[in-house]
DNA sequence: CGGATTTGACCCGCGC
DNA sequence: GCGCGGGTCAAATCCG
């Protein structure tokens, strides 16, 4: 007080000062304490960067054992020339010219390159022998890149073979796509995989983007037929139909045909593995039907943990029974049929993983037809809702949330129902393979009963060893590889899954567990001198 | 307005 | 050869 009235204006100098001197070391107060904060900040953020640096390296590592895991399949499946069918996944199909020679460090720089470009190929490639092996261009597969910047019509009239530059098809010609020259030439490996799902929606939500071409009022079927066409590319000759169950209309057959030759986002991968495993095994059976009977004793049925496995000789003539309506595929019954079935039924599965061929433990015995082969997932405790319940929420985690935008569907059908997301349809599908995926016993059971049905009489026991082993493996490596993956990963995901899918049938033996990465542990690792299936090729 | 769907017509294979 | 039935096309229509 004093002070103040002693100079009024030196006072406000003095005070002005004093007032700046506060704010200064109030400023540096501030500034200490924000120096301190970024220090810490600064520590939070080596400690991340830590973090970061072991996961990456974590990662890098289970990636290398991974890699080093689905190369011997890889490499065993390149050897395995004889094979008539295979079945790809995450990989280029022109990738699987034969004739050069393979050596496992190319295939692993291929691998690397697949990796890189970010490939995701996947479907029912099917492979033909008509020609000698040499070629390499057995497959029917367009190339991917080409052509895909001219006007859709005739991008799908030049589907139609593998000259470029076919001149646009008339109309009478429309057949001579892929379609027809497969169904002239190889008959017998043209493979339709149907899927039976309880499914509210119109369609099942399968990750892909189909566009309905097509609808017919099928006989003995009051339910129309839609016919869809897969739209990620232009080029991809895939095609499905959807069909409600005359018997039972809360059920959606879908029916899968072709191959994709497109990269496929990752939400469509589940079905397409999952119908892929399943075609995988019918054509590991028919490749040998060609010249002779299966050794799929016909029908035949197993009974694994819930998974009722049906396998049935193609090669029969008579109608289709399995199918709601006797006739819904009747045109065209020499293509060789497997049906997924994921609806609940009231299966008389029992504790036995093998009711080998068995014949009374057929959910629904008169549906069946020997034409036809089925796989269903139902389970009698659980039904595919609770497979989903128990596998859908990882599989979202992974076939979602990597999900890769530019892949997406812009109009995806199965969007336009806000319930569908949530819907079991795409659940049931990711349930299926999930749980083939993810369940041990499924593995070695499938593998084991996959190994007696198709009739591999020798080295049976030691194949069935040596998947449980590596199942093992496989159980010690999936809880992690999945989740690292995932997001930052998609190719990585691609790159992996190729080997798997692109595990043939190792001369016709059976392995579909290859199709389904990484989970399914029955490899190609058999080795190739002593395949699983004599007995296919005795008949061949 | 562009893309998707609908729907009648057409083609083709198969059985008789 | 004819009819049937499945599959596809493509113009019309719908829809966001």
């Amino acid at each position: 007080m004093e002070v103040a009235l002693r100079s009024e204006s030196g006072a406000d100098e003095e005070g002005g000062h004093k007032e700046e001197i506060a704010i200064m070391s109030k400023v540096d107060d501030e500034l200490e304490s924000a120096r301190a904060e970024m220090g810490e900040v600064r520590v939070e953020n080596q400690r991340l960067k830590m973090y970061l640096d072991r996961i990456t390296n974590e990662y890098a590592t289970l990636q290398m054992r991974f890699q080093n895991i689905t190369k011997n399949n890889y490499d065993q499946e390149v050897l395995k020339e004889s094979e008539l069918v295979s079945l790809s996944l995450g990989r280029n199909p022109s990738y699987q010219n034969k004739d050069e020679p393979i050596t496992r460090e190319i295939n692993r720089q291929r691998k690397n390159e697949e990796t890189e470009q970010d490939l995701l190929s996947l479907g029912l490639e099917c492979k033909f022998e008509t020609s000698s092996k040499s070629g390499g261009s057995t497959t029917h597969e367009p190339l991917p890149n080409s052509s895909l910047t001219n006007s859709s019509e005739v991008q799908k009239r030049e589907v139609v073979g593998e000259t470029a530059g076919a001149p646009k098809a008339l109309k009478t010609m429309r057949n001579t796509a892929d379609d027809e020259v497969s169904r002239q030439e190889h008959p017998l490996k043209k493979v339709r995989v149907s899927v039976r799902a309880r499914i509210d929606t119109p369609t099942m939500n399968d990750g892909c983007q189909w566009r309905k071409y097509g609808q017919k009022i099928a006989k003995g079927n009051p339910c129309p037929r839609a016919y869809y066409r897969c739209t990620i590319a232009p080029l991809c000759p895939v095609r499905k139909q959807v069909q409600r169950c005359v018997e039972e209309m809360s059920i959606l057959i879908t029916t899968y045909e072709g191959t994709h030759n497109h990269p496929l986002p990752i939400s469509a991968t589940a079905m397409a593995s999952t119908t892929s495993a399943a075609a995988s095994m019918l054509l590991s059976g028919s490749s040998s039907s060609q010249s002779g009977p299966l050794n799929i004793p016909s029908p035949a049925s197993t009974d694994l943990h819930g998974l009722n496995l049906y396998l049935s000789d193609i090669t029969s003539k008579s109608k289709q029974f399995y199918l709601p309506t006797n006739s819904s595929i009747s045109s065209l019954t020499s293509i060789p049929t497997v049906t997924l079935d994921l609806t609940s039924t009231p299966s008389s599965s029992s504790s036995s993983y093998f009711n080998r061929f068995s014949t009374s433990n057929y959910p629904n015995p008169p549906r069946f037809s020997p034409s036809t082969s089925t796989l269903n997932f139902s389970s009698s405790e659980s039904n595919a809702m609770s497979w989903t319940n128990n596998f859908l929420q990882p599989y979202k985690t992974i076939s979602l949330g990597s999900q890769q935008p530019s892949y997406m569907p812009k109009n995806n059908p199965f969007s336009t129902t806000p319930s569908q997301h949530n819907s079991l349809p795409a659940d049931t599908i990711a349930a299926a393979t999930k749980a083939i995926t993810a369940d041990p016993s499924f593995q070695s059971a499938l593998a084991a009963a996959l190994t007696s049905i198709i009739g591999t009489q020798e080295n049976q026991t030691s194949y069935a060893d040596h998947n449980l082993s590596q199942k093992m493996n496989w159980g010690d490596l999936f809880p992690t590889m999945s989740s690292a993956l995932l997001p930052s990963s998609p190719a990585k995901v691609n790159g992996c899954s190729s080997s798997f899918f692109n595990t043939k049938p190792a001369t016709n033996g059976v392995q579909p567990g290859n199709f389904l990465p990484p989970s399914l542990p029955f490899s190609s690792s058999n080795s190739a001198s002593a395949p699983p299936c004599d007995n296919e090729d005795n008949n061949n």
